[in-house]
DNA sequence: GGGTTGACTGTTC
DNA sequence: CGAACAGCCAACC
């Protein structure tokens, strides 16, 4: 399956949060030098569902939602709660700062 | 080639 | 402070 250049470099950037840090739709659209296409993000990571390579999980909504996940919302806050990151409804940015991952 | 959809976001009510 | 609205972007049909 071939992906699209977009498709990969979000891959890549998501495949570069370290365990326990979390990183947001927003953040990693910024770092592909397109600030807004933050849903496009998720929407490429929505079809690539690399549980083992890419730990999409990582990523939440730039308002401390926990966003979405193929396998279940769910499964993506265990997930996160397993790394140390509590994820609760409206958490603002501000206090994902400590856990935040920021690229280059 | 045009319209729809979605793992989003910032602003307005 | 919480809910609703309207933009934005890339993939899919």
């Amino acid at each position: 399956m071939i992906l699209t250049n977009f498709e990969q470099t979000v891959l890549t950037l998501v495949r570069r949060i370290p365990a326990g840090r979390v990183s947001t739709y927003a953040l990693v659209a910024r770092a592909l030098g397109r600030p807004e296409a933050a849903r496009a993000v998720g929407n490429a990571l929505h079809r690539n569902p690399q549980l083992v390579t890419t730990p999409c999980h990582r990523v939440v909504r730039s308002d401390g939602q926990i966003g979405g996940y193929r396998q279940g919302s769910s499964r993506k806050r265990a997930l996160l709660e397993q790394e140390g990151v509590t994820v609760n409804r409206h958490q603002s940015v501000a206090n994902f700062e400590q856990a935040l991952y920021r690229f280059s």
